[in-house]
RNA sequence: GGUGUCGUAGCCAAGUGGUAAGGCAGAGCUCUGCAAAAGCUCCAUCGCCGGUUCAAAUCCGGCCGACACCUCCA
């Protein structure tokens, strides 16, 4: 059974069911997505993973807003640089953000963030967003004004429940700017936003308009699970207003319970301020990689804090990460190459792996503790290593096994062997090393430190052990 | 102004009433021709002050210091 800290009651929770329905707030696809998205992207797939390995059934929807501010903005910009290239604003909107919304595929990919079921982009549900909107209406809990609909808060007694926001007290001493709007209450909020025929619009019994941000992740939720779901996540800044006003829209609308699970997750700080362009501590997956970081150090780094608590992105702590990934890596590939025999498992050694998975799994199942699961694999990595140094890296098969199946065991959600870099070690490396073992033999320790040194230029260091020396790329 | 989070060793980071996980860095040792890798050992009383309790990092109050949301934002 997992726990779930749900941000709608501020406890730890458990997720009942056997087969759950996820939702996690994805990418605005105006840009590349920063390493700050991607903790929250992989979050989800922590999550995601963790449920499965729980033995629960997962389907799971992440969204794309494809229309919106940034976007159109984008779009336009577009049709400026190449005048007369798109019949109309829509289309230039579709060709500004397919490449992000490629680039974000690409990336999570990259992360090794497990696919999820439903990739739902806002503009090919509009009808379905329109919908709402008129259940909204005819429930009195929203209005037209000039073509634009608002949503009424004052209607929604509960209104706040989820970030524990109190308009009421906010009204005043406030940055609202009231001038612009033509609203009944400033603090209503738009459902659809009236558009002249020149911008991104579609038609609706209220005219040409499009959506609010919103609305697209209620009318989502509605048509893909055809009802309400059992967790909903996003980042904590997504809390307010975003969240509350799905549930305001959802529960106004569709009548039934829209969220049983709300889990967010925290902000990552670059050197330990916000990222923003301005700082210049703005970094994409891409820029990361290109400054060759490895997907799977970056990978290691977002599990190995708490996804409730900041995190801070330093030059030290990749450093770290990247410590941590290659002892893991070092373990694995001990276990491919450490020679094996037919004795009988270590019936011993086999209750420490069998714990060592049982605890990896409780940890994971109490609200994601990323960190305590990362201590147990530290903690089984180090027997796993003294249990074949006692061997002198000579183990029974059955033992082997279980020690990969371990890994494997872990690895089901921190997700690091499909990233392990290839070592492919060419004829010519080999040929090096064993010249280096062929002077050593020969006690010609100067040239056997020469050819050490060359192959440590080359991206190798060299392992020396009992069964004999292997090359590991740096 | 409102709401909320955080402050644990040189660094990263768990723990939320029973006497401080794990990792990185560092020191010593084993192994090694020397190294590397691996293993073993060592390395903190939890921002400050007061209170509750047999017992507090953990609860309560105050203070100091970071930060977030209230506006597009993961």
């Amino acid at each position: 059974m997992v726990k779930l800290f749900n941000t709608l009651t501020r406890s730890k929770e458990p997720v009942e069911g056997s087969s759950l329905r996820i939702y996690s707030c994805g990418p605005t696809v105006y840009n590349y997505a920063h390493i700050g998205n991607f903790r929250s992207y992989l979050f989800a797939d922590v999550l995601n993973r963790t449920l499965k390995l729980a033995g629960y059934q997962v389907e799971h929807a992440m969204n794309l807003t494809d229309v919106d501010d940034k976007t159109i903005n984008g779009a336009i910009e577009l049709t400026k640089k190449e005048p007369g290239k798109y019949a109309d604003l829509k289309s230039a909107l579709a060709a500004y953000t397919a490449p992000y919304t490629e680039a974000f595929f690409a990336d999570l990919k990259t992360l090794n963030v497990i696919k999820f079921d439903h990739h739902p982009r806002a503009t090919d549900y509009i009808p379905a967003m329109l919908d709402l909107v008129e259940r909204l209406i005819q429930n009195g809990v929203a209005y037209e004004q000039d073509g634009s609909v608002y949503y009424r808060i004052g209607e929604k007694k509960d209104y706040g429940k989820l970030s524990r926001v109190d308009l009421e007290k906010n009204k005043t001493g406030t940055r609202y700017n009231t001038d612009e709007y033509d609203k009944d209450d400033v603090r209503d909020f738009v459902l659809w936003k009236a558009e002249s025929k020149d911008g991104v619009h579609w038609h609706s019994a209220h005219g040409d308009g499009r959506p609010g941000w919103h609305l697209e992740c209620s009318a989502m939720i509605h048509e893909i699970f055809k009802g309400g779901i059992d967790i909903h996540t996003g980042g904590v800044d997504l809390i307010f207003p975003h969240h509350e006003n799905e549930i305001a829209q959802s529960e106004a609308g569709y009548g039934a319970e829209f969220v049983k699970h709300w889990v967010h997750c925290e902000h990552l700080l670059v050197d330990n301020r916000k990222m923003s362009k301005s700082a210049g501590n703005f970094y994409t997956l891409r820029d990361l990689l290109q400054q060759g970081k490895r997907p799977e150090v970056i990978r290691y780094f977002l599990l190995s804090a708490h996804y409730s608590q900041k995190v801070n992105f330093t030059a030290e702590a990749l450093h770290q990460a990247e410590a941590g990934v290659e002892k893991f890596y070092s373990l694995w590939q001990r276990l491919t190459r450490v020679k094996k025999n037919s004795a009988q498992a270590d019936a011993e050694f086999a209750k420490t792996s069998a714990e060592a998975r049982a605890k990896f799994t409780a940890e994971l199942c109490d609200d994601l503790n990323t960190p305590r699961a990362l201590a147990v694999v530290h903690e089984y990595i180090r027997a796993a290593n003294a249990f074949a140094d006692a061997r002198q890296d000579v183990v029974a098969e059955a033992d082997a096994d279980e020690m990969m199946q371990t890994l494997r065991h872990f690895d089901k959600v921190l997700g690091l062997l499909d990233l392990i870099p290839k070592t492919g070690v060419s004829g010519d490396l080999q040929a090096l090393l064993d010249e280096r073992n062929a002077a050593r033999a020969a006690k010609d320790f100067k040239r056997a430190d020469e050819l050490r040194d060359q192959l440590l230029k080359a991206g190798y260091k060299i392992l020396d052990t009992k069964t004999g020396s292997h090359l590991e790329k740096v």
